[in-house]
DNA sequence: AGGTATGTTAATTG
DNA sequence: GCAATTAACATACC
């Protein structure tokens, strides 16, 4: 699950369900997704605490944290491939959860993940921690002319450079595949020969795919059927040209693209 | 049984 | 030394 469009829309679920509640405790199921941080910080810090507001950047999620102190920090979570929230106003605990929040009025909010890819940590800042994790702008909020400079400042295919964490936040396999699709464009072509009206257009792909899927809570089956995302099958009908939709491996990753209209 | 899967990252290659 | 690609990671599912 989890690029930009679903981690963006789990940060406006935790911020309808989750804000400004005390915490009146944690559990974490295990140590193994914990970056940098000890359970008894994540307990220590939580503890007491209320979440203030919800952040993203890329796929990171950061909920702030608002305690007596003044430099409360924040609670960062990523979710892998397979992570997810799940906010319970009753006793149900789903599967899978590797985090636990009980607010004071007995409901709580559960961080869960599957296969275990992913992180929990406690941070001081949020920007701090982006700047030293070397991430690269938001790809929702990122100025034309700044894509322009991330895009010809890759060497290899647009595809691997679009996704590349470290140059732009928030894309991955999904829709990097389905902004591509809209824009017409082959995922094999190298950064070096996109024209500027091509990466105008991209540009305007990502914001349109983007905030559609975000509308759409990042489900596929809430999408347009003209969308890739509805034909990730090798042989399926093109819903554009009719051509065939086929998958073909860059840089490692399935991808899927119609020959028939992207160039 | 084996291949595949939205994630990152260490190791390897260019 | 850098950037790009590959292999490995952990687990569920078909």
């Amino acid at each position: 699950m989890p690029e930009l469009p679903d981690v963006e829309y789990l940060r406006q679920y935790a911020e309808a369900t989750s804000l400004h509640r005390t915490i009146v405790g944690s559990s974490l199921a295990s140590e193994r997704l914990l970056d940098e941080t000890s359970a008894q910080l994540v307990a220590r810090r939580l503890k007491g605490a209320s979440f203030q507001s919800a952040r993203r950047h890329g796929k990171h999620l950061f909920l702030e944290l608002e305690a007596s102190g003044n430099d409360p920090g924040a609670l960062m979570l990523h979710f892998g491939m397979t992570g997810a929230l799940e906010y319970e106003q009753g006793d149900g605990a789903p599967e899978y959860r590797q985090l636990s929040i009980e607010f004071e009025d007995g409901s709580s909010l559960f961080y869960t993940n599957k296969r275990m890819l992913g992180a929990i940590a406690i941070i001081d800042d949020p920007d701090t921690y982006v700047a030293d994790h070397g991430l690269g702008p938001d790809a929702l909020s990122v100025s034309e002319e700044t894509l322009d400079e991330v895009i010809h400042g890759g060497r290899g295919a647009v595809k691997s450079t679009l996704m590349n964490q470290s140059r732009l936040a928030g894309l991955g396999n999904i829709y990097t595949d389905e902004i591509l699709f809209h824009a017409r464009i082959d995922p094999r072509r190298p950064c070096s020969e996109l024209s500027a009206d091509e990466v105008a257009t991209i540009h305007a792909k990502i914001r349109h795919v983007c905030s559609r899927a975000i509308e759409a809570h990042a489900r596929p089956d809430r999408m347009p059927e003209s969308w890739l995302i509805r034909r990730r099958d090798d042989g399926a009908r093109c819903p554009r040209c009719g051509g065939r939709v086929q998958n073909i491996t860059l840089s490692g990753r399935s991808t899927y693209l119609c020959e028939g209209c992207q160039r």
